[in-house]
DNA sequence: AGACGTACCTGACCGC
DNA sequence: TGCGGTCAGGTACGTC
């Protein structure tokens, strides 16, 4: 999936075409995506007015004027297109019509991702959001709170970043750029990291999300983007998806290793990374 | 509490 | 062309 900058693409192509229009009509074409949609999904949607949206962690919340807000989260394949009406296809499982025209579709092929409904004052109690950890963009997010949090944990670093509870946002792709750009091996364990190189992993993070969430993402297999270009961040990663190609730092010489972690593949320099 | 593995799905790709 | 195996941007949940 989308990881945060794919996310925060999508909520800034839909923001413009969906804030101040009313729903005119919600198509919800199946049972549920990964789990099932809520009671009277349609009539709560339809006729509500979307005041704003936002992003927590990796879900878009859609703030309705009727005091809901709908979450939805993409899973793996989730895209959101922007249309005037398109014929529908193949995995388009969720479609809003606004008032001013417009076509929002939910199309995922694997359905890993959710939708829910929940009053908006109650959304950080929520199930899915109660236990995130902080926004790495945000103030919460430093090098003495990532010191604590993993202080004496055994597991890998690269099985903390991804853990949400950590902090949100970071998926595969930007977890292992960021070991990379910090000089840290993910096999390290989080409880063993110095107190330099956490605070060296902190603002690592922030840039590698913000110089992806400024190229609009990343578009691997058929990510796009709310309006349906392309991201270019893939062009810039210096170790995903790079196995046995030559790492990019100056002088370095090695080549890019894979290996698998918890059942998912981690690209790094063994030579860089230590 | 923390650290695992498993499950949920479809589709693309590779080797035979 | 077809078939089986593998892999994919995520995360909740069960079990030890």
């Amino acid at each position: 999936m989308p990881e945060l900058p794919e996310v925060e693409t999508v909520r800034r192509g839909l923001e413009p075409v969906m804030t101040g229009q009313r729903i005119a009509k919600a198509d919800i074409r199946r049972e549920g995506l990964r789990w099932p949609f809520p009671e009277n999904m349609t009539a709560r949607l339809e006729g509500q007015r979307v005041e704003r949206l936002r992003r927590r962690a990796k879900y878009i919340l859609v703030d309705l004027d009727g005091g809901e807000s709908l979450i939805i989260h993409l899973g793996m394949s989730g895209r959101m297109l922007i249309s005037d009406g398109d014929d529908l296809i193949k995995h388009d499982h969720v479609v809003l019509d606004m008032e001013n025209g417009v076509r929002i579709t939910f199309n995922d092929p694997r359905r890993f991702g959710m939708m829910d409904l929940c009053a908006t004052e109650a959304l950080d109690e929520h199930r899915l959001l109660k236990d995130m950890g902080p926004e790495p963009l945000g103030n919460a997010f430093d090098a003495k709170y990532l010191g604590e949090r993993l202080k004496s944990r055994k597991m890998p670093i690269k099985s903390a970043l991804l853990d949400q509870k950590t902090v949100v946002g970071l998926g595969n792709i930007y977890v292992c750029e960021a070991l990379w750009r910090a000089h840290i091996s993910p096999t390290q364990k989080a409880g063993d990291i110095s107190t330099k190189k956490m605070s060296r992993l902190v603002p690592t993070i922030r840039d590698v999300l913000t110089e992806a969430i400024d190229s609009g993402g990343s578009s691997l297999k058929d990510y796009r983007q709310a309006d349906g270009e392309l991201g270019y961040f893939q062009h810039s990663f210096a170790v995903y998806g790079r196995e046995g190609e030559p790492c990019k730092a100056a002088d370095c010489g090695q080549n890019i290793a894979r290996i698998v972690q918890s059942g998912r593949s981690t690209f790094y320099c063994p030579k860089c990374q230590k």
